[in-house]
DNA sequence: CAGTCTTAAGAAACCGGTTGTTTCAACAAC
DNA sequence: GTTGTTGAAACAACCGGTTTCTTAAGACTG
């Protein structure tokens, strides 16, 4: 007995498990990964004795040295968490979620992490360990995009513009924007606004992906997507629509140093405005709150609308009329889309657009405060 | 040339790139890591050479292969999102985006990952690469806080239950309930009701860790913790308070069959309760608008109190008065005893019990609709 | 009793890096 | 002319697993 066990701090390796078992390692190895036939066997006396061995040393294997030379770390990671779900409220969680759920439920036991960290434009996000898929959060650094095609990694994209040969998800911000539109025209709207952040090139801004700024006032910070294609998609969307039924479109760049109240107040009494469609939920719901304090009936007053996630919408804020944009099913479906390209890596390329829906709550009705319209018999507890 | 640079998929190795520049691997290795000195030089001419061909080849090296050797990997992993952070609104997403906030903010280069799979009790929830440092939300399965332990790996507990030689930081639920109660009692409000889970062995359910249940009948599931510690600590010291001031707690199972609607009746109308306390935000917002819905006006009739996290009070429910979990804080103190620990190991252990703070706004107010009460000069915009 | 087939298990190569040690040439010093 | 020193870079071991190849010993066959 030469060498002792030495009590070096860590985990005990293979080659501990086989020097108390008397074995060889690999015979460990193939013994605790049932890699038995194949040429190889193993006395169940022995068997045992290794198993009883590595369970009280409490040997667990080395992860990293495994996939290394397994190629295959039976993980798929998320990128873009940083910018994703920094602020409460949005889609993504729901689609992270809903990636989680579908992922655990397969049995392959593939693992899901999400990457929380920032990082600068040409930087990789990649992370230490080999992944063996990916989902991107709108973006990523065009660094990481060449690496998980370079080493062949299969990825789908969630609500963001991909390359022609990859997978991808987006909710159909154009068609929800019509819907949005239409619904409130047919309701007997003419002053209809756009409360949102304008794209960027139509502001002069020139600023590239993700930076930073100062979140709604309220000292988080948060990573905004300055370029990304809602913007644009929802913005146009309005103003065609708007224009094509002979309508102004009534527009603002979204006035950071200005409150929802102000807003309000500018148009709504100002502009003779009676019905908002809001980008997001936050803005939504500040709106509402706004009206509340201002004593703006809603929806007798003003209709409100905006997109959102069906999920948030119900816990947060029932009541809200909205744009679904189907976060959960977005999430699952990316999630199938992954684990289809895994298992056959000879999937091709697929960029699904889900309809989003109009879901119609209490907060938009006939302007002049008409209390239910004839079209759509819910009830108002209001 | 024997070997011609072979076409395989994937990234090139250091292997090929020293091939490629007509030098040995381990020369490429440092010059790339800019190892030099030390016993070791390169002219300056192959230097170059050697980066340009790196760059050529878009090089970049295997962090699997690297953490194998160098037992580092710059990686901070939290566990536990899929119970933390799988509904909205709570307290773990403030939480983890303080914690990658202040992680990105050291210049040390740590990236952050969170764990979204879910995992069985008695499965290690160990990720498949060396981590440096764990934060562990609310809590994890035995097999990974062993491995956690045996490998010596820094960590920190958040708002759980801690060995006494970890690390850990934690709300003080009890002062924050006593501080709660004793705002309504001095108020004047004698009918006090808690409306939360009860601590498991008060109704004889015996389930360990976080089960999976239905929750709040939206079809999405979420892991519940079924014995935080809170649960059994906010019901405690509510009990403790009521009774020490000579009231009696006016409790009651969590029905879930139930609605926030025919809880409502039962306390308000039934028993002529006139504040509630609220286990949580989710469960305080309903309880608003289903006094909203019943017309029964808060504060004006109804007093209503939750336990939440103040960005989250302030996004999605302003108006709201609150015990501030301070989850900011929790993830902001969080992360620098991590890291303090990381960079010296000597580190000991540290138990942190933040205090709760109690946020007034606009719910609580006198029994029998006084307006505005004397001792808090705050407005009420109601 | 030699030859072949199983069974049981070990040796060694490999994954892709890092790093301690060695080699080799050029040049300086004695 | 031999020895020392230094600069430049290759060699080889190692990290902790997996896997291919090989070997040793018995069992079976003819």
């Amino acid at each position: 007995m030469a060498k002792t066990h030495s009590v070096k701090r860590g985990m005990p390796s293979l080659d501990d498990v086989a020097e108390q078992a008397g074995v060889s390692k690999s015979t460990v190895s193939r013994i605790l990964n049932n890699r038995l036939g194949n040429g190889f066997s193993v006395k169940e006396e022995v068997r045992q004795r290794v198993i009883e061995v590595a369970r009280k040393m409490n040997y667990r294997p080395n992860l990293i040295a495994k996939s290394l030379t397994m190629h295959s770390t039976q993980m798929i990671h998320i990128f873009g968490g940083s910018h994703a779900l920094s602020d409460l409220g949005n889609i993504y969680q729901t689609v992270v979620n809903n990636i989680a759920q579908v992922v655990d439920a397969v049995s392959d036991g593939y693992d899901v992490t999400v990457d929380m960290s920032r990082h600068a434009p040409d930087e990789s996000e990649m992370p230490a360990w080999r992944i063996d898929g990916a989902i991107i959060l709108a973006q990523c650094t065009r660094p990481t995009m060449q690496e998980i095609v370079q080493m062949g990694i299969p990825y789908v994209i969630v609500n963001g513009r991909c390359p022609q040969e990859g997978c991808s998800v987006t909710p159909d911000d154009i068609g929800g924007t019509r819907l949005a539109v239409e619904h409130l025209i047919e309701l007997g709207h003419t002053r209809i606004a756009y409360s949102g952040p304008l794209p960027p090139y139509s502001t002069q801004t020139s600023a590239q992906p993700p930076i930073r700024v100062a979140h709604d006032d309220c000292g988080l910070e948060a990573d905004v997507l300055v370029s990304h294609s809602s913007l644009q998609d929802r913005y146009a969307a309005y103003v065609e629509t708007m224009e094509r039924c002979g309508l102004e479109p009534i527009v603002s760049a979204h006035d950071k140093t200005g409150s929802a109240e102000a807003y309000l107040k500018r148009k709504v009494f100002e502009r003779g405005v009676t019905a908002i469609l809001a980008y997001g939920h936050m803005g939504g719901l500040h709106l509402l709150q706004a009206a509340h304090t201002l004593g703006v009936s809603v929806p007798e007053q003003l209709s409100l609308i905006c997109f959102c996630d069906e999920y948030a919408n119900r816990v947060m804020s029932p009541g809200l009329t909205f744009i679904d944009l189907n976060a959960a099913a977005m999430g699952r479906i990316a999630a199938e889309l992954l684990l289809e390209q895994i298992r056959n890596s000879g999937a091709g390329s697929r960029h699904i657009v889900l309809p989003e829906k109009l879901v119609i709550r209490k907060t938009t009705a006939h302007p002049n405060g008409a209390s239910v319209t004839a079209r759509s018999g819910r009830e108002r507890s209001y």
